[in-house]
DNA sequence: ATGGTTGGTAGCCAA
């Protein structure tokens, strides 16, 4: 089973790569981040004519998670539990069953958190985090395979940017942004990219400025996490970095992994 | 060091 993780930086501008994509890369399960369209406006048609069931947790012209899956959906919850004031679409789960048993997907899109001196932005970021962690916490006491696929915002390590000292200020490289997303994984996860290679160059985002991309300027920040349950079916994870030379690109790349389970 | 680009929206904001 393959299961992608990709920032599309708006559904409905990139509509045509969409469905390009999923033709050629063929996922089980895809998780999307900043579709950038409330759930009404959301493709849908389209992409359930090639196979595909469709949830989202939309929200007007920001943000915004979805899940498309070639498996049926036995449940789907939406929003990150922790703050029912919080009103960001960020966070849809999705409950499959496969032939090894209940499969939970989450497609998540952690706040950016720039700048870091905003009286908001980073804090909401850090509060965001803590409150992932307590959910994810609650659900590997389940024993259950899970994936959370998304984009953290999160540069783990130097080794995870071009240039790391670029990005000291940055809400994505801070110690507290860092130490969260280790706490995370610490809890048990895998994460898989980091699992699969060591290599530097590793990375699944190039800003649309200043030529990142032809300098390959990149940074990694597009994570998938594996409960130690999902691991253990877990092979490779790749990353389809072709995708960003495409004509009108995300900033972002899909990040794949492939788990040893069917569909029923 | 600065400025550079894109999407959604009609506020320039968020990234």
């Amino acid at each position: 089973m393959k299961i992608v993780t990709w920032n599309i930086n708006g559904v409905r501008a990139r509509l045509g790569n969409l469905l390009h994509w999923l033709q050629e890369s063929a996922p089980d399960i895809a998780c999307l981040q900043e579709i950038k369209t409330v759930d009404e406006q959301f493709p849908r048609a389209e992409i359930e004519a090639l196979g595909y069931h469709v949830e989202t947790h939309g929200q007007k012209g920001f943000n915004g998670v979805a899940i498309l899956s070639k498996l049926r959906f036995d449940e789907v919850n939406r929003g990150l539990p922790g703050d029912e004031s919080d009103e960001q679409a960020r966070f849809i789960e999705g409950v499959f069953s496969t032939d090894k048993g209940v499969l939970r997907v989450v497609s998540l899109y952690l706040p950016n958190g720039n700048p870091i001196d905003d009286d908001r932005k980073f804090p909401y970021k850090l509060s965001w985090m803590a409150r992932l962690e307590a959910w994810a916490t609650g659900r590997l006491a389940l024993e259950e395979p899970l994936v959370l696929a998304g984009d953290y915002n999160v540069i783990p390590e130097p080794i995870d940017a071009k240039n790391p000292q670029n990005w000291l200020g940055d809400a994505l490289f801070q110690p507290e942004t860092r130490q969260a997303f280790r706490r995370l994984v610490n809890l048990g996860f895998t994460e898989a990219v980091r699992a699969t290679t060591d290599a530097p160059g590793t990375y699944t985002f190039w800003d649309y400025q200043a030529g990142a991309w032809q300098k390959d300027n990149g940074i990694r920040i597009d994570h998938l996490l594996l409960s130690p349950e999902a691991a253990n079916f877990f092979g490779s994870a790749t990353i389809e970095k072709h995708v960003r030379a495409w004509e009108k690109p995300s900033d972002h790349v899909p990040v794949a992994v492939n788990l040893t389970v069917g569909a029923v």
